[in-house]
DNA sequence: GTCTATACTTGGATAGAC
DNA sequence: GTCTATCCAAGTATAGAC
């Protein structure tokens, strides 16, 4: 382990005060969101973090390394967010309304875009597909947490488990993610979340009424 | 109009009997497949398609032609198959099967890949987006209709509009097929197909039970 | 420990051979 | 009309300067 880029976790940080680095990782995020996987060159990264392109190569060890340091950047800060506020909901009504900001603000700050880039670009690196998965598991078992305080005091657990949703959920989210940036427009997305709130407060008056 | 490449309308093909042209699309959609859209080069295209690489910019003009042209390849084929037999179906539990065949048929071909990594892809090619937007569109009209062929005739347009339900429809497939390739385990996805169909017999009977 | 100069590889594009 | 040889730009990676 002579290089910091090499350690087992990528992107702990706290290795040292370097400017540079952290610039780096700053940097990968945004050109991961404005220029996509196919562009986030080690040249193009470093040149907009305003540093030595060998710098990417010293501390991070490769590009690859470089961009799951971004993704884990990214995904910390948000789960541990999105966690609290999903926590302190109580009606499915609520759970919608949180998912529909926490997409708005993700789509405008292009949080997810940068998951999305990574899962597509993941085939075109050897390795890098299980690393991304890694980074993707937290946010299914998020998912599943928030369906499952959701159903399961009622009996409908049973008509859709809660892991199974959770993988469509994310899957609906990443979707939409994508279709959102494609055309530059998310009222389609949003007025499907729109459109779930309507019908959280249909199921809401549902399992109000059976229990 | 000096090249075959320029012309208006990408990989129309009949502009003669050539057979490289015909392998570099064939290739390109591989390429697409197996190494996603990063390392879609010209370079390696046209190797995996055993000719010179110059030709992709003989015939295509450039590297991004070349993609949509390998986009427009495999829409063309799915889009009138699946348009067939979405129309032979009756009940909406037939349609979620035929659905659920498709996105098997799909995943196994890696169809539906192609058109990720060429939707994640956009971002990074200027003026590349437009494009593969006017090529998904046809899929989501078509999501459209086979909705509302489903629940036209009951009062449940009103609910959930046709469009808005295929928009999350196509969203949904794509964000499955992604999240399919990334964990090489179709299992997740095909068991909410499974759940679908289950539910599309209960929705059967509702609105059979409503007429 | 931090960073740069440099070596080498791959990719996009075209002028011109056949 | 079809294709290749060749040019230059961009990318990865590292040896070594500070």
């Amino acid at each position: 382990m002579a290089k910091p880029g090499v350690s087992s976790k990528v992107g702990t940080a706290g290795d040292g005060p370097s400017e540079s680095r952290r610039a780096l990782v700053e940097a990968a995020i945004e050109t991961l969101r404005i220029d996509g996987f196919a562009r986030a060159s080690a040249r193009s990264i470093s040149a907009r973090a305003g540093c030595n392109q060998g710098l990417v190569f010293y501390y991070f060890g490769s590009v690859s390394n470089l961009l799951l340091a971004a993704l884990d950047a990214v995904s910390a800060d948000r789960l541990e967010r999105y966690s609290a506020a999903v926590a302190a909901t109580a009606s499915p009504q609520e759970l919608v309304e949180v998912a529909a900001t926490i997409f708005r603000e993700d789509l405008d700050a292009g949080y997810a875009k940068v998951l999305v880039e990574m899962i597509a670009g993941a085939s075109s690196t050897p390795g890098l597909g299980p690393e991304v998965l890694a980074r993707i598991a937290p946010w299914t078992a998020f998912a599943g947490r928030a369906i499952q305080g959701l159903v399961g005091e009622s009996g409908l657990g049973s008509v859709v488990p809660a892991e199974e949703a959770a993988y469509g959920v994310v899957a609906l989210y990443l979707g939409l993610e994508m279709l959102s940036h494609l055309d530059g427009d998310r009222a389609n997305a949003l007025a499907l979340f729109e459109r779930a709130k309507q019908l959280a407060t249909l199921f809401g008056a549902f399992t109000g009424a059976i229990k």
